[in-house]
DNA sequence: CGGATAATGAAATAAATTTACATAATTCCT
DNA sequence: AGGAATTATGTAAATTTATTTCATTATCCG
């Protein structure tokens, strides 16, 4: 774990005078990872042994090793934290944030995925005769983009962003066909009723959602996308992000699992852009 | 710089004892970090001076401030870095690629952006009549995001991802309106064509793609996002990522400049969804 | 080959860290 | 509240670690 994190932790737990090198390593990290023992005891206004002391209360072998630790904390810069957006931030400073927490969510969202289901997943994809791609809302826009990758593997793809639509083609699924289900909170009640219409007409339901929601009972597998609820007014849902990127993944394994000569295929949708674009010079 | 890569840079640069040293240390960076200059010049089989005339070599204070830049080299582990999928890759190791790729691109994103740039251009959206989004392929779902996005602000906004309903719309636009373009290479020519056309009738362009490409240089104003190119047939293309997540750059921008009565307004919107979905228990 | 320059290491010095122990503060129990 | 027991803190010495100095050795170049 960080050990700034740790710090911070475990700050009921020191002493007072632990407290005061505590308070003293967070207020300026990078300084202290230069400094000796004895200025930041100095600094703390404690003895140097009491910050050896709190160096071993926190299992590191003693100073300079803390300090290798700390330093290591902080070279992940402020790794990916999701902080949120404040009313007063600059355009540098939202930037930052957003991009930062876009990077948290998609590295929460990794962490929370189980391969052995894509496996399965991918599994069904290349079987399939026909690939639905539902969605409503910001996950319209994800369906919508899944529908152009698997487009280009040539094989029968459609997606809907209209209710209707959905429940049309939900309806006439049959064996065989997979619809796959895009739903952040899982309780969209006309997605819901969509993949149970399409499981009910022997289809297989692959939901990317969230676990135990209303949706994910509905399907036969859950790709299930851990990713904090947006409590934050300003905050964008980086869901959808994690969302494309699962869709990525998937992509890749559909390509892997069907071997080169479908790779041969690729290559020739790619070359066929070539001539609608203008030439790099 | 990483001193590891620096390290490696130099090798040449060095004296035998120097490369004695440089070898040890590239071997086993993680022993390092914990040894004494002693150890390190004993495992080297040179004498502790030169070690220390190493390490200010490559420009540290001394044996122990090397050790913090080493350990701090070491911290980002494999830090997102761009690593390719294989033919042979279990579920598993693409996915971990894929994502991983995924948010080395997304940080290369955030490097390249400026947020003048964005400034201006939350500027401009916030005083628009109208707002178009125009994609093509990949991109026409990052529009479709877009509009999403923007709709929920309750300002006049469309998108579209076709060819000619894109030209009918630069056509029919006017001064105050602003057209967001967005692709990743710049080169779609039919994109460049709108581009030009709503020039000609006084909408404000601005591109969301790279820099130095005919698209670029039809547009006011360019939100470069410099992520590289795929040329690997397995990898899908971040730049699409990067650009919603630039989207909700933008839409977070537009939402701190309107306001607090505005924001009141969203609220309300985000409320407006809730009868159709199921609760939660 | 020989002088100049650079590289290296041994030993001494300096700095930093840790240990051992004494003292002060705090807690807990009656 | 008072005092033993425990815990926290600091002083000073010991130890470890790093750096400097300087003598020696190797390398380069005419």
């Amino acid at each position: 774990m960080n050990i700034l994190e740790k710090i911070a932790n475990e700050l009921d737990t020191f002493s007072k005078s632990e407290r005061k090198v505590a308070e003293v390593i967070m207020a300026s990290p990078n300084t202290v990872i230069h400094a000796s023992i004895a200025a930041l005891a100095k600094q703390a206004n404690i003895s140097e042994p009491t910050v050896n002391r709190f160096c071993r209360r926190l299992d590191t072998k003693g100073y300079p090793d803390f300090k290798l630790h700390l330093a290591q904390s902080l070279a992940n810069g402020t790794p990916y934290v999701n902080r949120h957006v404040d009313e007063s931030d600059t355009a540098e400073e939202y930037t930052t944030k957003i991009f930062e927490s876009t990077m948290a969510n998609i590295e929460l969202a990794r962490k929370s995925l189980d391969s052995s289901i894509i496996n399965r997943s991918v599994d069904l994809l290349t079987q399939a005769n026909k690939i639905s791609f539902f969605g409503l809302g910001a996950s319209a826009a994800v369906a919508h983009d899944a529908q152009n990758k698997f487009f280009r593997f040539n094989v029968p793809v459609v997606y809907f962003d209209d209710i209707l639509m959905q429940r049309m083609s939900a309806i006439n699924s049959q064996q065989g066909d997979v619809v796959v289900v895009i739903s952040h909170t899982g309780r969209t009640k006309s997605l819901v009723e969509v993949a149970s219409l399409a499981r009910e007409n022997d289809a297989t339901v692959i939901g990317i959602t969230s676990n135990n929601t209303p949706l994910a009972k509905e399907c036969n597998i859950v790709l299930s996308v851990e990713v904090p609820e947006d409590t934050d007014l300003y905050m964008p849902m980086s869901s959808r992000i994690a969302q494309l990127t699962l869709i990525d993944v998937l992509a890749t394994g559909f390509t892997l699992r069907r071997g080169s000569k479908f790779r041969d295929n690729l290559k020739k949708v790619k070359d066929s852009l070539r001539s609608s674009r203008f030439e790099k010079k």
